[in-house]
DNA sequence: TTTCCACCATACGGTTCCGTATGTCAAACA
DNA sequence: TGTTTGACATACGGAACCGTATGGTGGAAA
């Protein structure tokens, strides 16, 4: 449920009229909910309180639908990254508030989007593409923070890999044997500076 | 393609029978290469050559055949952990030893299936349970490994959750983006003595 | 040899989903 | 006010699957 921009068009009785950045904003949510077999056309338009005839006016088939999502999430997160990195605080905080995102489940349905998608990318190459588009953003990013930190150019560049699988990683660790003080203990570990 | 207990029992025309232990593989075949969403009862028949007819007489439904790979899963991975780290090689060997398994894609089928489940483990009760064993399992073993390398017992888990959790999502980065130098620099960052 | 049964084939009904074809209706427009 | 049109609803055909019911068969036991 992130920006809801209410009434942009409304009839009489209330009812919205749609566009196809409601069905990617439904298709997010399934993706989250249910993983990729969540996100099919009769269901989403069940739950829009539509029919399916609403969905094909505004996309061509299901895959156009999913190409908009990677679209939409690859361009989202590298927007992210870009603003996360340029808000002038320094690299320490900025990799723990990073890092905070996913391990404290700040952001839980980004979290699960980002994980179903990255699933998907093993065997659907268009979601493939969206995950090299962020990750090339993101390890490039948060290496240069890494050198800030005081990390030489041969060893950021493996500390951010490090970072970033860790954060995903651990969320597909089981969340009742990783313990909080152990899971923090390892986030300081990571964002320490070079020995 | 793992152990093929050949010509357990076969017909003249070289025609086998099949038990549950087969389909199960074929799940597992399928689970690695298409996700969960290929595991299906017609199609797994289609590839084995039979009918579905089979599928019914050795399973009571899908689920009893998802939970038999779950459950085959979970003791197959524990039993693995306890005999890596039982060879009497020492700590450092058999840590580089496993994280090879999966960064050098040296076991790419069982990595692929281990994501598909972990994935599923997002939204199924039982994958959750069935990872949740395995990673009791290998956190405890793996903790004791860096234990050996000398971390002191405060420290010691927090380490063993950083390589698994490495491990698992290095293998949901992009291939492309990372690089084999920088992977392995950061396996062997995970792996050093503390300081 | 006959019987028996584990294993499989065949056939079916039912559900869910995809995609298309076409009708409908309110709102913008002329 | 009549006409267009964007955004649906309705209805349909078809495919893929699930699960069941029941019949067939080959090999081992009796």
């Amino acid at each position: 449920m992130a920006r809801r921009r209410m009434a942009r068009r409304s009839t009489a009785a209330g009812a919205r009229r749609l566009d196809a950045a409601d069905w990617i904003e439904a298709a997010q949510d399934a993706l989250a909910e249910g993983g990729i077999e969540a996100v099919r056309v009769e269901p989403l338009a069940k739950i829009l309180a539509v029919t399916k005839g609403s969905f094909y006016w505004h996309f061509a088939d299901r895959r156009a639908l999913l190409d908009a999502v990677l679209d939409t999430w690859a361009h989202g997160r590298i927007a992210a990254i870009r603003q996360q990195v340029a808000t002038g605080r320094d690299p320490d905080a900025t990799l723990h508030h990073l890092a905070d995102l996913y391990t404290r489940r700040a952001n839980l349905r980004g979290l699960s989007i980002e994980l179903a998608i990255r699933a998907l990318a093993r065997t659907d190459a268009a979601a493939a593409r969206a995950v090299r588009a962020v990750d090339r953003a993101r390890l490039k990013l948060v290496g240069a923070l890494f050198s800030g930190l005081g990390w030489p150019a041969a060893g950021a560049p493996a500390r951010a890999i490090l970072f970033y699988s860790f954060l995903f990683g651990e969320s597909l660790l089981d969340a009742r044997t990783v313990t909080a003080p152990a899971r923090d203990k390892a986030v300081r570990a990571l964002i320490a500076p070079p020995p």
